[in-house]
DNA sequence: CTGAAAGCGCTTACAG
DNA sequence: CTGAAAGCGCTTACAG
């Protein structure tokens, strides 16, 4: 068990005032005017006996922990761990260190993991909030933490968010479907109303609408076990023979939604379209391919960070809310084209 | 910005010393023969101003921080993502808090990772650690941090760990494959030489020997881009048309396998028989479903923790060094049947 | 140019 | 039964 060495250790050694390591260990050497002579001899001796300043001892002094807190749906989320993974490099790029939890959508495990962050003093946070978080985010805000909400957003509070442009892409993907021959198109959700798939639902609507075409929503349980699913699609499919397209509003419903089509024996893309909204490497790999609403993960990702880094930088009372909403990208691959 | 409140606030609130507070806290009130009288007062007076110890000073103060550093190859995998999930479940039971991270198997990487986990002073590590990194593992273990490796070890470190039986699990399913009438099966592995993949194809190759049948080997780059991956496949099975069965040491090469194999436009299980190792929800997608090896995760997630806490709770002396050899699940589906 | 001292918010051995 | 005091390892206003 090595014994770590501390600032007074070093003091000691060098017979000077921990101040003055202080000063040059955070690079205000020059600025509170300490000899170049004794910088250099502090730096060498730091170097030579490794030295490493105590985060602990540094957070409880400044007040910060230079810690970000990323609380998404589900880290095991291709979606979302990609989004770990970017917003973690430019948080490194500036100094900050990310922790993350999955909420699983769970309005009592959040509200846990919320205080959890709390408890450690992180500085800032990035949230993809569950439905019903509205008090426990405007306290959050009335605190004066930094946070920035991503991916959905609660219309009746004031905060920063990064969004996709949920209602457009689904818009645009629904009118695809119409404008490609099927006439009978069903929309699978969730039985949830966070404001993303509130959008996907509306722009799919518009687009219908548009084209004189029947809405037909099928709601599946959220959480609901992907079996259960299946079968659900299979009855909701079966009961409504005239549906010949199907959009599905999450990458893991349409999973689902291609068994019990193929159980039902339609073909793809002839028999019956298929559309996903997020798209996955299972898309690419399975037979026909399947088109698919991309997010743009890096862009996404890289917004929320500086959105939260421009207020971490930033004084209570100079930090402005910022919205941003970003454009989907749609593929078009088989899954999609009729045969006329 | 609400100012929080310390104990200071809550001693002079109550005009008492910080000592008896913190004693009450902390659940010594009775050791301590406070009286209960005043721990009532001072409980109801906590809770009615919802006071929290800060972590940081207590850590600063005991040296404990009850966080726990897991560091998993990457987050996004499904199996890693349930790994973390059920520790992170236990941790919590015993009052510890998890930080995952992601290390790519990049060893400069997962050496930077290393240096932020300490530098957070974590209480201790879960780690599946990249090839060549037993010095920095080493100097983890003698500084006197409770370390468990997770899914692979270094034979040449006495250190704990946690790890899946692969040879036998590999060698089971090889001669699954050996006695379904498949005559030339070859062995999809990465180019690396990691502990899991080493007995990986151990076990195969024992099961080929065992029924005389030919070892054929092909090796992936890791890390490779699965396009990339599937045009090696494509020339691999064009160079050996004899092969009719396909055994995938990773659940994404099996991925690029398939995509292969049906470009060449052989049929799965009649032309070419599949397995692939380590179990994956797109295996029962996929039509014919795809036998695989299933890791049994909770379990595995369960002994990993579970090590690493009973090395927590003991002091440096008293620690023994445990391994754990935990055997896999044998899923038989659809794309190892051959039509005789 | 450099240092002594207070403070961040806890814990814990010691004293009474 | 309870409190005063030192200590964890830093930072920073203040003094000279």
């Amino acid at each position: 068990m090595i014994k770590k060495i501390s600032i007074g250790d070093i003091a000691a050694a060098l017979n000077i005032s921990k101040s003055t390591i202080s000063f040059i260990i955070n690079g205000k050497a020059k600025e509170k005017r300490i000899s170049l002579a004794l910088t250099e001899k502090v730096l060498q001796y730091i170097d030579e006996n490794g030295y490493k300043p105590s985060r602990l001892a540094q957070s409880l002094s400044t007040g910060k922990t230079m810690i970000i807190g990323l609380m998404v749906e589900k880290i095991s989320d291709y979606f979302f761990a990609q989004m770990a993974y970017h917003i973690e490099e430019i948080a490194y790029q500036n100094g900050y260190k990310i922790f993350y939890c999955s909420t699983d959508n769970d309005p009592d495990k959040t509200r846990e993991l919320i205080q959890l962050f709390r408890d450690r003093n992180v500085d800032g946070y990035i949230i993809t909030p569950p439905a019903g978080m509205e008090k426990e985010i405007q306290s959050l805000i009335d605190e004066g933490s930094p946070v920035v909400l991503f991916d959905r957003y609660y219309p009746d509070i004031e905060s920063s968010y990064v969004i996709l442009d949920n209602f457009k892409a689904s818009y645009n993907a629904s009118k695809y479907l119409a404008e490609h021959a099927y006439v009978h198109i069903a929309f699978i959700t969730l039985d949830s109303n966070q404001s993303q798939m509130e959008d996907r639902k509306q722009g799919y609507a518009k687009a219908m609408i548009e084209h004189g075409l029947e809405v037909i929503v099928e709601k599946v349980p959220y959480g609901n076990d992907p079996d259960q699913t299946v079968k659900q699609l299979v009855r909701f499919l079966r009961q409504n023979k005239r549906v010949d397209a199907v959009y599905f509003a999450t990458n893991y419903l349409a999973f689902s939604g291609v068994k019990a089509i193929n159980q039902l024996g339609y073909k793809i893309p002839d028999g019956m379209g298929i559309i996903a909204f997020d798209d996955h490497q299972v898309f690419d790999f399975y037979e026909p391919t399947i088109t698919a609403v991309a997010q743009p993960i890096s862009e996404l990702a890289g917004q929320s960070i500086r959105v939260l880094l421009s207020l971490l930088n930033k004084p209570l009372e100079e930090r402005a809310v910022q919205k941003v909403i970003v454009p989907a990208h749609f593929i078009i691959r088989d899954s999609t084209t009729r045969l006329l």
